[in-house]
DNA sequence: CTTGCTCCTCTAGCCGCTAGAGGATGTAAG
DNA sequence: CTTACATCCTCTAGCGGCTAGAGGAGCAAG
């Protein structure tokens, strides 16, 4: 029996990882190293390619790698409390949350800089204004 | 007469930007080299510690390098248009837009993944089975 | 047999810093 | 005057999460 399982640029279209960046998880031990083919080449299963789009998905929530390499560790045992995956879950929330907050405050001080802004020459600027002098935001959240 | 200026370390301390980022914007060509004194130790006046400032509020602000650069080289033509500084400001503000939008997204699904939890095996829990499956997302921006 | 694609490894680069080594200078107290 | 300690200098390497490119091997189709 040969050894079976798709090339690394076919597990990168089906899972929307890119080539590099699946070499690159296996690098760092996020996903790992899958058998040969007898020309060296990786051979992922189905397996593989749900772990991958896993991965991508997270990524694309935002999460880091650290915590997704504690998400996987938890999918690999089924039995377990989801609590942990609770856990990663909520801070992941949090720090969204944090982030939605601070960049409301940075869109209304720019609003707010664009809005001023006659127009005309740089010496009467609002928006440069602004940035030399912290003292005129009005969001002093930076 | 003697060269005068303040050193480094107080540059930094009346700009609010660290010591190391001083001599990294320096490298970097974002602030000129300041004269130096007989023992080769920086000397900066008030001017550059203007420029730290304003450089550090439109980094919190976040800007690019790239758009500081900008930013500054309009600064030292005041009698210039502001169209440039007016355009820079205004593509942050898409940005940041842009940000919040996905962010908010993001919340919604954190959220949705969370509450769904029903805080019992990692066989059944609604984090890691939406994160295996991209399908399972209402909002489908990532 | 040749063309052109995919795959391999390895190294270096991106951004915006931050950390640390190893050494010279400045300042203040004993 | 010495000793201690802070501050300064340069240089190199590291962070996260990739991305890009060199240089070479293999594979499938015409």
């Amino acid at each position: 029996m040969t050894l079976q399982g798709a090339p690394i640029g076919e597990a990168a279209t089906r899972s929307g990882v890119k080539v590099p960046t699946i070499r690159y998880y296996e690098l760092i031990g996020l996903l790992s190293a899958p058998p040969r083919s007898d020309a060296n080449r990786r051979l992922y299963d189905d397996d593989d390619v749900r772990r991958l789009a896993f991965i991508r998905h997270a990524r694309e929530l935002g999460f880091e790698v650290d915590a997704i390499r504690t998400l996987l560790a938890l999918q690999d045992e089924p039995g377990q409390s989801c609590a942990a995956a609770d856990a990663v879950a909520r801070n992941r929330l949090i720090d969204v949350e944090q982030r939605i907050a601070s960049l409301t405050a940075l869109k209304a001080e720019l609003e707010r800089m664009i809005v001023g802004c006659a127009h005309g020459r740089v010496a009467e600027c609002r928006v440069i204004e602004i940035l030399a002098d912290h003292g005129k935001c009005v969001y002093a959240q930076h």
